[in-house]
DNA sequence: TCTTGTGAATAATTTCACAGCT
DNA sequence: AGCTGTGAAATTATTCACAAGA
């Protein structure tokens, strides 16, 4: 029994699960859709429908944060709109710092996400001398050096990390050192950060990766009829796994299919049955 | 375990759980670094410090792929590399196109981590007469007239959007009809599709979302505990919220404009509201 | 009617802790 | 000695299904 430090049984509006305040960007946004078309409620089933989760789901989700709804009716949009902004903080301003002005910090600079919610980009950083003062998304362009001034003069508490994966952690330790508290980090790399501070990251290629997964699984189940003996097969797999392991150290310490030359083209008819290794 | 339950969870054997296809790109990436410095084995607790996750969900991690570890020693870093790259599907070649050239797209093209995964950016399309032709990463964007010809032409299964929201739908309708079957979604709308095609997506304001959720957390709690967090945001948000309670109070059991009776029921107190948006 | 809000049931995921192999 | 692999326990998330209320 783990003792020491109680973590309360969560107060009321503090125990809002981690998965449901993941959703309620979701339903602020199709929220958002139908209050631009003026639609003035909307029940459980249609703004699921539109968030793309289920009904029962979003029920729970915003039973977490209140009764917002009325029974026979559904949800007031503008009073939800509220309420969802509130809960998430989106009712006041938050000034970020985007730094590293790449591609990927410009196309952040110009998403016109940010600035529809609470978020002011209050400046542009790059370690680039010559980037300085150049003009991005209408915001110039400030060097590195002038980071920690930048960030305690406008009270920024969230930075977002744009930079190649080998600049993140340092320029992390000094967003941090300034006195940000959150970090979206969008260099492929993990940043390691004292308690308290938060990291979220967004991988691109991990994401690219989990649609290879399913893509070749979908590949693999078309090519046999599925479902007679699953655990033979995946007994089957694993010895065949132990085996080619076996092999590998027979064969001292050259690795076995290198991952080079895949030249397979994958395609819609000759798909190659990737699901068993050879 | 045990009992003769008739129908079994349909994916035994290739049922990788979520979470852990989910973390796998994690560890890759980890390895990949571990690999180039030519470590030859980690232990789960080190790979687990470089991942960014804990030890005991990495070795259960691993558990689903199959005994790749030796006891006593760790994993072999160059095996693992393959094991989870196929495992992953990497070791094949996924030919992609990504649609919508604006700043993401642009983005998208030059991001280094496509091409050093098996990913492989056959063609850059975008609606823009005016682009076409024009050289991004090195490859000639070419325009959306051409979109279905170039997926069958190159086998390609997986699509990148990047367009506006009100274009992300058509181009999804398109791609699906092509015959990609995996998506990856930036444009921040809800796809629909038909079954058996997979969608993910990546919003990059719901990331500065969760995190602002947590900053004003942290903000709200840090009372008086911490040293001089001299945050005026936080204040104010605490007197914001100890403004709403009074106000509610004060108006008793009648909400101004809201759905009634959101008093005694279900209070999760501090946060019911009173004050509704214009 | 209709739809919300929510206990209870179910499923998924994480963590613990230690047997078993090197 | 040391580290993996994994049942079992604990925790978290989702879904069901229906009473309560408009």
């Amino acid at each position: 029994m783990a003792t020491g430090r109680t973590h309360r049984p969560a107060t009321r509006s503090r125990g809002i699960p981690e998965a449901t305040v993941a959703r309620l960007p979701l339903y602020l946004r199709a929220l958002t859709a139908l209050s631009e078309r003026s639609v003035p409620t909307v029940s459980s089933e249609e703004l699921a429908a539109a968030a793309g989760v289920n009904s029962a789901k979003l029920r729970k989700d915003f039973s977490y944060l209140g009764s917002y709804g009325t029974r026979g009716v559904g949800y007031d949009v503008e009073y939800l709109v509220y309420q969802i902004s509130r809960e998430l903080g989106l009712t006041q301003d938050w000034p970020v710092v985007i730094v590293g002005i790449g591609n990927l910090g410009a196309a952040l600079a110009n998403y016109g996400g940010f600035a529809s919610r609470g978020f002011r980009v209050a400046a542009l950083i790059d370690a680039d001398p010559a980037m300085a003062g150049k003009p991005v998304a209408g915001i110039a362009v400030q060097h590195t050096d002038e980071l920690e001034k930048i960030i305690k003069d406008n009270g920024v508490s969230i930075g977002v990390i744009a930079t190649p994966a080998g600049a993140a952690q340092q320029v992390c330790d000094r967003l941090v050192a300034a006195g940000v508290t959150s970090i979206l980090n969008f260099a492929p790399t993990v940043l390691t950060v004292p308690d308290g501070v938060d990291v979220r990251k967004v991988d691109l290629s991990i994401e690219l990766q989990i649609l290879a997964f399913h893509e070749q699984r979908k590949a693999g189940e078309d090519a046999g009829q599925d479902d007679g003996s699953d655990d033979a097969r995946a007994v089957a797999a694993r010895e065949a796994r132990r085996a080619v392991r076996e092999v590998r150290e027979a064969a001292g310490k050259t690795a076995p299919d290198a991952p080079t030359g895949a030249s397979d083209r994958k395609g819609p008819d000759g798909d190659v049955p990737a699901v068993m290794p050879a």
